[in-house]
DNA sequence: TTCATTTACATGCATTATGTACGTAACATG
DNA sequence: CATGTTACGTACATAATGCATGTAAATGAA
């Protein structure tokens, strides 16, 4: 009888461990019901252990919703900077940029969870803040760059308004829309924004 | 002693007030506490009814907001009517359009139950369902008449892309962005698109 | 090794919300 | 006036949330 009890699991990864398995319940429950609709004893049965865990590590289901949206805006952000670190000409930067985030918004689940439940559920403003890990800072560069002569304020304002669409343009690929459409819709959006120079 | 009970009402006009009533005190509390965060005991404590009242006009507390929202989106709907349905030029009505999209914006609570709450509570068929009468019916008229050679796909694709911007452009103003900047910027987003005929 | 302390959970409880079933009074109708 | 129907009010069963408290395992100092 080898000891295959008592593994003598350390702290942290003994956190770590039912930390990851809370995060993947509750991802999955809250894609498929939404955060509203997902109780957190269904959340913790999933995971195999017991609301005490879930309240132990967050602060409330909030919070837990909260730790999950942050994930997956990082990995949004990762996957960005990976695709385009290596792209020197700003152009050609802008457009690798673009094709990773709907790349990255493919994730399933990931449209749901950071565009239709995270305003509602951790408000407008830490949602807004949660998107400008995606790409949004790359695009206020470059929109910098190319229209020196507008005021910050304008800068700010078409920043959000495309980034706004390129939330809504993977929010209708998702949902059945015609991804090279979008796409080049949003290409087409960009690329007219980058050149009114004649302004 | 003038008889002032029994004021003996009809039934359509009780059944009209106190639905009023329940309307009113949900919107409020809707707008400030949030969809969630709201219990049926404080909407009908502050409609001065019972919550019996409410489970009889309304099939449950979604049932609830969505009729609020239906309300919201008719009167944004009407408001850009009124104000564009004397105006024959095609791009000046595009304009008279966009100054009463925002000006129906600014009414107290229409952006958080629209943009903020409704996607997440009726899900966002439903929210893009009631988005439709916001004028981008008319936009997307607008476009299909400017941009002839794209493919229906396409002009549905900039529809929905530039709705997204007017969206997020109340939104940011309603939060106390810069509303000239915000206007700017969407009139040169969509003056850009119109334009792009050198396609 | 020992033992005290902290960490990581588990269990139970108090509060509160939701939706429904049922009861009742006011209005409508023949 | 009698009967049906509408518009509620009341009571209840179910279930969720968050906290308070209990416990076992791990860590660290002596």
């Amino acid at each position: 009888m080898t000891e295959e009890k008592q593994p003598r699991r350390s702290q942290s990864d003994r956190r770590a461990e039912t930390r990851a398995k809370l995060l993947a319940a509750a991802r999955a429950l809250f894609v498929e019901l939404g955060f509203a609709d997902t109780a957190t004893p269904d959340i913790v049965r999933k995971a195999g252990v017991t609301r005490g865990a879930l309240y132990h590590h967050f602060k409330d289901k909030t919070d837990l919703f909260q730790a999950l949206a942050k994930e997956e805006a990082r990995a949004i952000s990762e996957h960005i900077d990976r695709e385009t670190r290596d792209v020197t000409d700003p152009e050609r930067a802008m457009t690798a940029g673009s094709d990773a985030f709907f790349d990255a918004m493919l994730v399933p689940g990931r449209v749901r969870l950071l565009m239709e439940e995270a305003p509602a559920v951790l408000g407008h403003s830490a949602a807004v803040a949660l998107t400008r890990a995606n790409g949004s800072e790359e695009l206020r560069e470059g929109l910098k760059r190319a229209l020196p002569n507008h005021t910050p304020n304008h800068i700010d304002a078409l920043t959000n308004l495309l980034s706004a669409a390129f939330d809504r343009a993977a929010l209708e690929i998702v949902y059945g829309g015609d991804p090279n459409a979008y796409k080049e819709a949003m290409h087409q959006l960009v690329g007219e924004v980058l050149e009114g120079e004649a302004n």
